[in-house]
DNA sequence: CGCTGTGAATGTATTCACAGCG
DNA sequence: CGCTGTGAATACATTCACAGCG
């Protein structure tokens, strides 16, 4: 909670490892452990103890001298950097396979995130539901953003369709995407834009294989 | 082709950015462009010609002086970088909507990637079949693997299964792994690991758009 | 004492800037 | 000339190491 003077810019790499802080707090919690030092913590996140040390000390002082972090404590100070303690809405586009899989994904709700519209441009899977949630015609896409209050946006359709879903999406008010689609989305600053492709990470791996075998 | 005598090793930065590269060389030959600099190629992957120079210097001279780089033989040269000359068979560890979402992810083949077995535990979907793939069960994977000669695995399960399919996979060979599983895998040095976690890249939205004005 | 919080040191990735070849 | 290839410079991320508080 102490505010310091003039932050650093907080890296993607340290908002990653406090997520992953959030989940081990959460489940060393579970465990009935009330106290956990940086040490401790390193030791299930694959880290070093300074890495978390670092890492937090950009946003306070939530530790004790000589005796570690409340994890009580420290679990809803990350919650609370990251924006966790309100729930927030998503829209998914593609009523593909992957969407298909993402919307019955069910960690989503465990973490706070809700489905609440589907859209897609298929007129044979528009008015159709998955799991009580609706697929929409994108091009109704504005309305329904307003409507449900949506501000996040995952993009699980085909590369050439996604340039075409971010600028409806994104004139529908999402300023959050994370992208699916093997193509660069072309953004104005105002935007965040995380992308997970899937060949790109599966070609690291047969680079890595190809390498070291001699 | 150059062979230096002491290469640095090379970082999943660049190894990524090679993917990219990659993709955008084969969509440009498409259009029938035959010769592209690196300032151009940067313009497209949306990082800066010094970036794209540096990468490939890591591992050779690809390129012509006051020229550029020919298309065919860059794209063919990055293929032969990420090992992507030959095929490669992958199983899938999950019968569940992701798994199901990856089987059918139509990219997979148009980069060179095979899924040839799918494993589960469930007797209900063991003996099953998508797509003429077949599911086993996953403690007869170490003869699948066998016979299939498969050298990835993607982990498509639910987070408590993780570590055992991994185990499962590993004792049968499989040295490179793409994890869905919002765990920690903990895994021996031979093993090349990658992990995509979309909570966490949900949470890294979460955070832009909590902490860029509230 | 034990462990946090943090400046200083180190390690790594990116960008600059220019020599040198086509 | 134009653009590559690359050492040097810079920016950034991680780790060290220890002062200082509980």
């Amino acid at each position: 909670m102490t505010v310091k003077g003039m932050e650093p810019r907080i890296s993607d790499y340290t908002v990653r490892r406090l997520s992953i802080y959030y989940r081990i707090l959460e489940e060393i919690e579970r465990n009935g452990i009330e106290v956990v030092s940086s040490a401790a913590l390193a030791e299930y996140a694959g880290t070093n103890s300074a890495q978390i040390r670092k890492d937090l000390s950009y946003f306070g002082n939530f530790g004790k001298r000589g005796r570690g972090y409340r994890v009580s404590v420290l679990k809803s100070e990350i919650k609370s950097i990251l924006g966790l303690q309100r729930k927030w809405k998503v829209v998914l586009a593609g009523a593909g396979n992957l969407g298909h899989a993402l919307n019955s994904y069910k960690d989503f709700a465990r973490h706070g995130f809700e489905i609440v519209a589907i859209f897609d441009s298929d007129p044979g899977k528009i008015g159709g539901t998955w799991d009580g949630v609706a697929i929409h015609d994108i091009r109704d896409c504005q309305m329904i953003i307003e409507r449900t209050g949506a501000e996040l946006a995952i993009l699980a359709i085909p590369g050439p369709s996604a340039q075409g879903a971010f600028e409806s999406l994104r004139a529908g008010g999402i300023r959050a995407f994370l992208n699916f689609a093997p193509r660069k989305i072309e953004i104005d600053p105002q935007v965040h834009l995380r992308n997970v492709d899937i060949t790109i990470e599966l070609e690291g791996l047969t680079y890595a294989l190809h390498s070291s075998r001699t």
